[in-house]
DNA sequence: TAAACCACTTGTTATTTGCAAGTAGTTAAA
DNA sequence: TTTAACTACTTGCAAATAACAAGTGGTTTA
C-alpha cells in the first residue's frame, strides 16, 4: 500500500513526505552504513521492525527512486535492494543527523572515530562513502 | 500526551525517536526560516496541522529541549517559542534536506538564490543564520 | 463590559502501526 | 526425489495515533 500525498512544494514537507516516520530512515542507514542487502537483514536490525512495515516502507522507497531492487544472480529467492543515485545523495542528510544525535545525546552508540574524522575532514568522509556507495550499485 | 521512548542508542534512531513523524520538522523550519513564535502562526503554515498536534508537537518539542516557551512581555495571553542552543543546532540538518528536495524534487519551492549560497559559501550561511537565531533567542 | 483573540483541550472518527500467523516460490539435505 | 528449511512477503485483527470539529478559559481591545 504506497501512500505519498504532497502536502506542499516546501523542500522541507518533500523529503518529510518520504521519509516522515519512525522506519524509513533506518532503512537507509542499514543500507548506507551497515552493507545490509536483503529483507531479512533488515527484519533483524537493531530495531525490530515488523514484516508489514517493513515491506511497505520498501515499497515506498522504490516508488520513490530511492532504492533499486533486483534479485541475487546466485539465489533466485534472494532479493537485492541498493540505495539508487537519489538514495546515495542522502548520505550528508545522515551524516548531519548523526552529528546531531552524537551532540545532543548523552547515551549515544555514535563512533568517536566517525565524529572527529567528519569535523576534521567532512568533504573526505562523502566522497570516501558516496564513493563505495555508487560501485555497490554498479555491481 | 509526551510519549518518547527509546529503541535503541543508535544516533540516526535517536533524532527520529523525537522528529519521525510529518510534522515536527515543519515546525522547526518555521521557527527557524519563517520568523514564526506563536501558535497562531504555526497553525497557519502552509499544510494546515491540527490544533491538537500542533500542542502535542510543541510539548514534546519543549520537553526534548529543542524549543523553549516564554509569554510574551508585551501580551500576557501570548506565548513565544524559541529554538533553543540544541534546536538551533539541527540548522545544517535542515539546510542538507533542503539541498536534497531542492535536488531531486522538480516542483520544489526552494529558492534557487539559497540553494547557490549554500554551494558556494555552506559555512558563511551557516555562521549567519545561526547567528541570528542565537540572537533572537537571548531577547 | 461585551466581543474578539489566543492557546489550548476534549470528544469522536479515520487511518496507521504492531503483532501473530500464514503463504508461495526457492534451495539444501536425506 | 521428496522433504524440510529459507526467503520475501501477505493477511487479519487489535491497539495506538492522527485528523477533524467543537468547546473552554483566560486576556485584550473597542
Amino acid at each position: 500500500m504506497i501512500k505519498l500525498k504532497r502536502r506542499s512544494d516546501c523542500p522541507v514537507s518533500f523529503a518529510l513526505d518520504i521519509f516522515g516516520d519512525k522506519w524509513t530512515f533506518l532503512i537507509v542507514r542499514d543500507l548506507m552504513f551497515k552493507g545490509k542487502h536483503y529483507y531479512g537483514e533488515f527484519l533483524n536490525g537493531g530495531e525490530k521492525i515488523a514484516t508489514n512495515i517493513l515491506a511497505d516502507k520498501l515499497a515506498m522507497l522504490e516508488h520513490s527512486g530511492v532504492i533499486v531492487k533486483s534479485v541475487d544472480p546466485n539465489h533466485a529467492s534472494k532479493i537485492i535492494y541498493k540505495l539508487s543515485k537519489k538514495g546515495i545523495d542522502l548520505l550528508p542528510l545522515m551524516v548531519e543527523i548523526i552529528m546531531w544525535s552524537a551532540k545532543h545525546d548523552i547515551h549515544t552508540a555514535a563512533e568517536i572515530k566517525f565524529i572527529k574524522r567528519v569535523k576534521k575532514d567532512r568533504e573526505g568522509i562523502l566522497k570516501e562513502i558516496s564513493g563505495k556507495l555508487k560501485a555497490e550499485l554498479k555491481e
